[in-house]
DNA sequence: CAGGAATTTTGCTTTTTTGCCAAAAAGCCA
DNA sequence: TGGCTTTTTGGCAAAAAAGCAAAATTCCTG
């Protein structure tokens, strides 16, 4: 019983990273290639260490894993049924901002 | 590229919905069955005040709709394409209890 | 080893979220 | 209507998350 409430709690741990829109911005820019935190850094616009901190909470969460190479750290997606949901959310907030503009268009 | 941001927050919004032990527990519930507010209450045992706050944000994201059927209403899922990725995200984190526990029972 | 670039950590303040209580709504039925 | 049940709302205090700046870490290069 407790044992359950620790998996889902796990599990809301994965949507609560990923309940951000920087960082939901930075998987989905991880979902073509690795990308160094420079990259991910310019992407967001965010102050450094607030990316860092991002990314480090994506981390613990398992939807990213990093390697450095030289100076650089590389950031790659790891949790890769992602995709498939990410379409799904994304033609279901398409969806929805669709029919609002209808709405909008009627007044 | 203001579009792509407010698009990418409102796909975030679905993700911090979902990103709660009692509302991911509730969902979870959904999968199979419509159920009433009651029911979701004694299965996540917070507050009548604090379930149905908890149902409106999931609402809001529109992770679920509601239905009301004489004095009860009543929730399903509508967000269905989670089902697969629930079933992936279960299954990642019961591999990373393994692994921990295998870490665990080395010492 | 010193200097420099990239990244993370720490400390701090501000903002957001949570969760309980009390009160209000909404629908049922006598 | 009045009382009962179920659910939502508003208000508030406590807890958690966000974001910036300064300091620390890590690795590269001369």
């Amino acid at each position: 019983m407790e044992q359950h409430r620790q998996f889902v709690a796990a599990q809301a741990n994965i949507f609560k990273a990923l309940g951000h829109p920087s960082r939901l911005l930075m998987v989905e820019a991880l979902r073509h290639h690795e990308k160094c935190v420079c990259e991910l850094q310019s992407l967001v616009g965010d102050d450094m260490s607030t990316v860092s901190k991002h990314l480090s909470i994506l981390r613990q969460a398992g939807v990213v894993s990093a390697e450095r190479r030289g100076n650089n750290i590389y950031y790659r997606l790891t949790l890769s049924c992602l995709d498939a949901f990410l379409s799904c959310t994304s033609r279901m907030v398409e969806n929805r901002i669709l029919s609002l503009s209808r709405i909008l268009d009627k007044n």
